[in-house]
RNA sequence: GGAGAGGUGUCUGAGUGGUCGAAAGAGCACGCCUGGAAAGUGUGUAUACUUCAAAAGGGUAUCGAGGGUUCGAAUCCCUCCCUCUCCGCCA
């Protein structure tokens, strides 16, 4: 969510940024600076008449006390009105609050400089491409044959236990899902994150911290008799350990990781791009989380694109960074690099991480504030990225390492899996 | 799930209708003291909105959340959430 200040003070940029972002609605602005005048003046309406009415019943404590009965009851017949007043202004003013909420949440967030104007994922930005693409034999398989005929993934069989999208990995399928965690958790730790083991479910406050809520409740699962949604990303408890809080400077940056396994409904999609691992309703993934200070955050999202990047040179596989455009962007972030890795036997990149800066959008709901220099309270930045999602890291691994005789195991993951080869 | 107790500032903890944004202590920050430190000592120490060109200062709200009673609520009433103790259940 934008801030209401930085719009009035900003407002010819707000609308140039807002345009990169090919956001429909311009007039929304003007709508809410004006309802914001609105408030202001609807605030300082109530803040007197409050005021009025307390001096008021001090007046009668006073009266009281001095035993002047007759009086205070005077006093207390006039005090009335002031009632009447605070509570058809306050009535009004929540209702202006309510309104200008409802038109801020509508804001997606501001776009970095850096971001490409454009509407479709063609008009990404290709920022770097590395590793060769590996050149598979004829008969070489894609990885939901590859799991069949190794016996490593069962996906009908996850279709009769919970339904489609709810992969059973088994024997050196599941030592390989382990052995991504573990490898990934000790990579983000030795880069400083450290660890953090979360809760899968979130409240509502939670959900709506990092902005699933409300634009995006129909991607959650929900456990309707309590209330609460099953995590589609670890951001969502990560990010949320730190709502209503102010930090002191020296704290910041601040660095989690954590593994969890991620739900989402991704209802209506369904087809030959979804299939295998490509679209899963629940999958693992390691997520790193930075708050920063807000003049720190784009060298950290730097950094945290390098270390992805890193953990795909070290696993081998060949990858590209996109950095997207306005268009395909998400709404809460200000500057998002996707990574994809190159998958040999489907001929298509699959997003494995991305790494966004959201500047102070998810802080300003959140309330994620930290002492600057001045001892004032600050918005801090938050930035997360996947360090990574596992399942099209295993797509990609089974398919590009695959041999006459078995699938490869990276190097860096043998202590992990103990084991070199599938067969 | 049943019975009871309770939720106050960074923490401990006082406060049962008015002078309470809230005693006291601890912690923290700055100063004094000291060769330096500890001890001691002095001062300061919530957040948000708003007023003002700005600072100073002022106003309003907030004592788990929301609602109510009252001229006036941390204090009384209702609903919800959470914590603790005992019982039940249980990996």
């Amino acid at each position: 969510m934008l801030q209401v200040n930085y719009i009035r003070d900003n407002r010819e940029q707000v609308l140039d940024r807002l345009a990169v972002k090919n956001f429909k609605q311009p007039l929304l602005v003007d709508e809410i600076i004006q309802l914001d005048d609105k408030r202001r003046q609807t605030q300082t309406n109530l803040d007197n008449s409050s005021a009025e009415a307390n001096a008021a019943a001090k007046q009668v404590g006073e009266l009281m006390r001095a035993g002047n009965k007759a009086e205070a009851e005077v006093l207390k017949s006039k005090t009335g009105t002031w009632k009447e007043d605070i509570k058809r202004i306050g009535e009004q003013l929540a209702a202006i609050e309510d309104e200008l909420y409802q038109k801020l949440v509508l804001l997606p967030n501001l776009p970095h400089s850096s971001v490409p104007k454009g509407t479709t994922p063609e008009e990404n930005e290709v920022v770097l491409e590395n590793g060769a693409k590996p050149e598979l034999p004829q008969n070489a398989l894609p990885h939901w044959e590859l799991a069949a005929k190794y016996n490593l993934i069962d996906f009908e069989l996850g279709v009769k236990i919970t339904g489609a999208g709810f992969p059973v990995y088994k024997n050196k399928g599941a030592k390989l899902q382990r052995a991504l965690i573990s490898f990934f958790l000790d990579e983000a730790e030795k880069a400083g994150y450290s660890e953090v083991m979360l809760p899968l479910m979130v409240n509502e406050a939670s959900a709506f911290g990092t902005g699933q809520l409300p634009d995006k409740e129909g991607q959650m699962y929900f456990v309707g008799n309590d209330n609460l949604y099953l995590i589609p990303t670890a951001e969502v408890p990560i990010t949320n350990m730190y709502r209503d809080v102010i930090l002191k400077a020296d704290e910041l940056p601040v660095k989690n990781c954590g593994y969890t396994p991620c739900f989402r409904r991704e209802a209506g999609s369904y087809g030959a791009h979804v299939r295998g691992l490509n679209r899963l309703h629940q999958f693992d993934k390691v997520e790193i989380v930075q708050v920063t200070h807000p003049d720190q955050s784009y060298q950290v999202h730097e950094q945290m694109c390098l270390h992805v990047q890193g953990l795909l040179e070290k696993l081998g596989l060949p990858y590209r960074v996109l950095r997207l455009c306005g268009g395909d962007m998400s709404f809460a972030s200000a500057l998002t690099h996707d990574m994809e890795t190159w998958s040999a036997a489907q001929q298509r990149w699959l997003e494995v991480s991305s790494v966004s800066n959201f500047e102070t959008f998810q802080s300003n709901r959140l309330k994620l504030r930290f002492r600057n220099a001045e001892g004032k309270t600050q918005l801090a930045h938050t930035l997360n990225g996947s360090a990574l999602a596992l399942p099209r890291i295993v797509a990609t691994l089974l398919e590009n390492n695959q041999t006459e005789t078995g699938i490869k195991i990276p190097e860096v993951l043998v202590p992990y899996t103990k084991f070199e080869w599938i067969t």
